[in-house]
DNA sequence: CCTACCGATCGGTAGG
DNA sequence: CCTACCGATCGGTAGG
């Protein structure tokens, strides 16, 4: 399993990876220019490298720190003894609470991760499948307890987490949705669809 | 409403514009060269300016393409009688069904339409926000008749929508599962998380 | 459909 | 953190 590290990271430079994050998400990376980062950091385009390495370091961050916390939440949720049922729901309020509190970077890590240089895409997309391949046996395990319907587990993993990324509408246009009425809506919708009826 | 005219396309065009499709979803809108179209293509990339006026007309024309026809199917539906339930159903079928087949074109519509230029992004939105309240008022009149749960009805039109984006990661890997079984699962825990049990 | 070419902008570096 | 600047590449045009 690959490991991200822990890294000290300067004030300076975690405020420009949400600049970054921010920028890459509403005009995506490619199309995002060094300048347009430092005109919002208010500084010229050659300071930025003052803080960083190169405008890939900076989608790097990005993607990899969100791939550290949805490995880590996983990991933490396996120590417990919840139900497969309470597992899976705590996942996904993850996933959602990530979805609305952490929105541009999630997302950048969502759709932007094809712009990685390519080791480190390589290395996304392994912590990536191994992440789903958690899930699904979740899934799996559920199923043989009987608490979830006989589905494919894999299927039912990529609709369970495309069906969050919903909440980009949202983000959009909230309709008037709090944010708690919006991942109980969610919630409810999507584990109706997985459990077992009884 | 926002009418998508019928336009007589030249195959040679039309050929440019799945290429474009293609490469757009692969390396982004932004970028993609032109030089890179105009080779798969083969020719060069003063060449494509006979076909084509620019590069954002190619992504216009894909992603209108794409508005056009999902807007076509559900006004097709609204002439028919059938359950909300049904209709809900074959909505779902013809995303997946678009989502499969029409891939990258899909995709494109979907992800890379924030770069189309300010006046045909404003329309893309509004015919978007147009469908999206058409399948809104779709799911109200099936809880109105008791066939779906008490869900707000955007959420769950949104969260559907959401859920069948999973399919990317079938493309990326199929997993042995054939298209028609991958339908079957998808839409079997759609339908589920939403109807009322009986 | 090609060659030749345009101005603009890109990520990044040198040197202070 | 700045000024000054680099080579590369971009979308697109002129003219044939």
């Amino acid at each position: 399993m690959p490991k991200v590290k822990d890294q000290i990271i300067s004030p300076r430079r975690f405020e420009i990876r949400q600049i970054a994050a921010k920028l890459f998400h509403e005009r995506g990376y490619s199309a995002t220019g060094m300048r347009s980062i430092a005109a919002e950091a208010g500084m010229e385009a050659a300071s930025l490298y003052n803080h960083i390495g190169s405008k890939s370091d900076l989608l790097e961050d990005i993607c990899f720190s969100m791939a550290d916390q949805f490995m880590r939440q996983l990991d933490d949720l396996e120590a417990s003894d919840a139900t497969l049922q309470q597992q899976l729901a705590s996942v996904l309020r993850f996933h959602m609470h990530m979805m609305i509190h952490a929105y541009h970077e999630v997302f950048v890590a969502n759709n932007e991760w094809k712009h990685l240089p390519g080791t480190e895409l390589s290395r996304f997309l392994q912590v990536r499948r191994h992440y789903e391949s958690k899930l699904t046996q979740l899934i799996e395990r559920g199923i043989k307890a009987g608490e979830f319907r006989q589905v494919d587990p894999w299927v039912a993993v990529v609709t369970l987490l495309s069906a969050i990324r919903g909440i980009e509408y949202w983000h959009r246009n909230p309709h008037g949705l709090s944010p708690r009425r919006l991942e109980l809506d969610i919630i409810t919708q999507l584990l109706e669809g997985i459990k077992q009826p009884r």
